[in-house]
DNA sequence: CGCAAGTTTGATGGTGCTCAACCATAGTGG
DNA sequence: CCACTATGGTTGAGCACCATCAAACTTGCG
């Protein structure tokens, strides 16, 4: 079964899991899911060594556990709109999202996508600064960020590990404002297709068949074009041979070098 | 006295404070300024509650004090590059700071300026992911990020304000990012205006003649533009009224609402 | 089958880039 | 004191790239 009762089974039980109304702000879509299971460090999920919690002291660990939780959506559910009150981080345990800000008259900019093993909703004081949406079904862990202060009073690896992250995260803005202010429609997608490659390189998954888990919409919002060119830049890409595209959803790069090379204008 | 024997006097005294050359990599250029003076919580700097190290406990200040280290650059110096490693943060005393990429074939793009009270140069492993450049006469204070992390095992105050600058830093690469990827080239300019007024205003400074610290050409460079662009959009706005140019580098800013309004086009 | 959503393709036009010249200001040396 | 130069800013003409508008195509689903 898939999902037989619609809008209905999102707020009671599904899938097996039990589950309840979440009650923060702001995550009326949520589902708690309060099953154990996993092989990460805390129990809750199977992120392994990409979960926040992974290499804490046991202690820590604990400490996580207990302010923890796990929360499901569908896609296009709202997490956080931009001026919501900044309560808490998450972690992608399964699925995508994606994080954009909105201009009065509309128009849209994605300023980042966040896969399995991503941390995203960095706050301190103060609200969240853009609108947190699921690109795919998903599954995050969220952690509140009060509780993470008090936390690193006492284990500073807490927030040095924030830290690590914040740092990795700005040095991506440092590229992708390259990429919006000074790079052309082919860099542009040739740079992300290649980021996204690079990624699941790292992650251990294959680099080459890459699945697209946003639309040509989300990639040409993120990427700073319209939905046209960034598809006409794509079937350029697959008639000139860099790219291949067996279905809208699935890219195949048969030669990285060639796309890097378009990706920085020295092709 | 300005300074009369031109590039020799950068590398030993002048302007009657004790100096000497720096030995770290990368800082042939910098003038180590060894004298005491300023109201800050250290007594280096002048930066009063500005400081980095203002607030800390004595003892966190004396630690801080004895790493710490404030440096002299003139405008268009090279404080490190994209590719260095990254051993300490920085903070501006006094002066502007640029901050950039570059591309294989020279496109350029700044992804931030620094100003009095700002600290830049965030890097816990690895490299720095851009380059550093005096925008005008500089006083930095640096501090050498491995002590700032051994530090906050006692002390987590000073991660957790790095954690704070960040996190500013963040949601304004969000905003940067809005800017590039979808405003027009007046909504752009407009937006850039506003910025530093606003700072201005924030720090205490009269929001309406703001100095341009940086030529025409880096706020193109900034701003995903060219120069020509950024001029026109400049004039352009002089004869609606929109700003005053009292000289090239004077921004007087009549109305703000008006140039709000221009910001995000709901003029 | 018909509909909806997403993607692709086509024709046309506008915004901002390119190339080029001109202007303003400050510094330099005769 | 005044060319002379260098640097940075402004202005102009033409064009290219990408946005816009429009329509066809594909896929999945009721």
């Amino acid at each position: 079964m898939t999902r037989s009762s619609a809008t209905a089974a999102r707020l009671d039980s599904a899938s097996g899991l039990v589950t309840t109304r979440e009650r923060w702000p702001g995550d009326t879509l949520a589902r708690v899911d309060q099953a154990d299971r996993g092989n990460g460090p805390c129990g809750h999920c199977d992120l392994g060594t990409l979960a926040f919690c992974d290499g804490f002291a046991r202690r820590t660990v604990t400490s996580l556990m207990r302010v923890q939780c796990t929360l499901r959506f569908e896609a296009h559910d709202t997490l956080f709109r931009e001026g919501d009150t900044g309560v808490a981080v998450f972690n992608v345990v399964s699925g995508a999202v994606k994080v954009y800000k909105l201009m009065p008259d509309g128009r849209r900019q994605i300023t980042g996508f966040f896969f399995r093993g991503d941390m995203f909703g960095f706050c301190l004081d103060g609200d969240y600064a853009y609108t947190a949406e699921a690109v795919t079904p998903l599954s995050v862990c969220r952690l509140p960020m009060q509780r993470l202060h008090e936390l690193s009073e006492t284990a500073p690896e807490v927030q040095h590990r924030i830290l690590l992250r914040m740092t990795a995260k700005l040095a991506q803005f440092h590229d992708h404002v390259l990429l919006l202010g000074r790079k052309t429609a082919r860099e542009r997608v040739a740079t992300f297709l290649l980021a996204l490659s690079e990624r699941a390189r790292r992650r251990g998954d294959p680099a080459s068949p890459i699945p697209l888990a946003m639309g040509r919409v989300d990639i040409a919002d993120y990427v700073g074009l319209t939905v046209e060119t960034v598809s006409r830049t794509m079937t350029a890409f697959k008639r000139e041979g860099l790219i291949d595209l067996p279905s809208p959803n699935h890219v195949a790069i048969p030669d990285t070098q060639a796309l890097r090379a378009a990706s920085d204008g020295s092709a």
